[in-house]
DNA sequence: AACAGTCCCAACCGCGAATGA
DNA sequence: CTCATTCGCGGTTGGGACTGT
């Protein structure tokens, strides 16, 4: 087979070109997968886990097929594709225990997550940025301020105690909540007043709040739904600041 | 309808702690 | 004990969804 001089010249940058695109192949292939997780990927994901179990993440994402980090898989997992994670809003009880926690414990995401089941870190560290946050932006004070923490514990928090006993004045259900020994029980009683809401909370009175008094005048706080935000007006936190 | 601004949340990153070789 | 690897936490960000003009 004769081939000229330059035919041949133009078959070795073929053939290099080739070997360039393989290895750019076979590089993209193993490749770290990043960004938004498919359909797929949360399958394997799923189906490796419930034969094998979790933990070891690293090796995990290999043996699953998935060219994700560990780091990617665990938190994909414990954030969104775990059966006992709860979706929805945050609900009234739950924001209680998360203000009252972090002005325990600060930002320990994941030990106030403990104490909400099916909730995860990542959530309350969000629901905390987006909600509360945003207040201490409006009010102009710092969220770790002893004025933002005052109007946290002295407004917020009896407002939503009294906002949930309002709303289950009836039959009150809650989850008897006790950080003390971390553990979460049903308790029924029927109440409609705020110290039994705040009891069932604590297991007793082990929180001392301010007084309600200022607080007790003008329905209007409770218009609307059971969002953090319309617990009090803007105004009235304004007023309450100043005082 | 189109655009801008804001909100919200999934996912990433860096770092320190824990664990294992 | 040391070093490398893995894990878990808290902070940050990108971008889709939503809202207002």
């Amino acid at each position: 087979m004769n081939i000229s001089r330059t035919e041949f010249a133009n078959c070795k940058t073929l053939i290099n070109h080739k070997e360039e695109v393989e290895e750019v192949e076979k590089k993209m292939e193993i490749e770290i997968r990043r960004g938004p997780w498919t359909v797929e990927e949360d399958m394997k994901l799923v189906s490796y886990i419930s034969l094998h179990g979790e933990g070891r993440w690293n090796s995990l994402s290999r043996s699953a097929g998935l060219n994700r980090t560990g780091k990617s898989c665990r938190l994909r997992w414990l954030n969104y594709l775990r059966p006992d994670i709860r979706r929805g809003d945050i609900s009234l009880q739950e924001q209680f225990i998360i203000l009252e926690l972090h002005s325990r414990w600060g930002n320990r995401w994941s030990k106030i997550a403990q104490h909400l089941p099916g909730r995860t870190d990542n959530e309350i560290k969000n629901y905390w940025r987006t909600r509360v946050q945003k207040h201490a932006k409006l009010l102009k004070c710092d969220v770790n301020s002893k004025q933002f923490k005052d109007t946290i514990k002295h407004l917020w928090m009896p407002r939503l105690i009294e906002r949930i006993a309002a709303t289950q004045s009836v039959q009150f259900t809650s989850n008897h909540y006790s950080p003390e020994n971390s553990s979460v029980a049903t308790a029924t009683s029927s109440t409609s007043s705020s110290e039994a809401v705040r009891s069932s909370f604590y297991g007793g009175d082990q929180v001392e709040f301010g007084t309600l008094d200022h607080m007790t005048n003008g329905g209007y706080w409770f218009n609307g739904g059971d969002t953090f935000e319309t617990l009090c007006s803007f105004d009235e936190l304004n007023k309450w600041l100043i005082q």
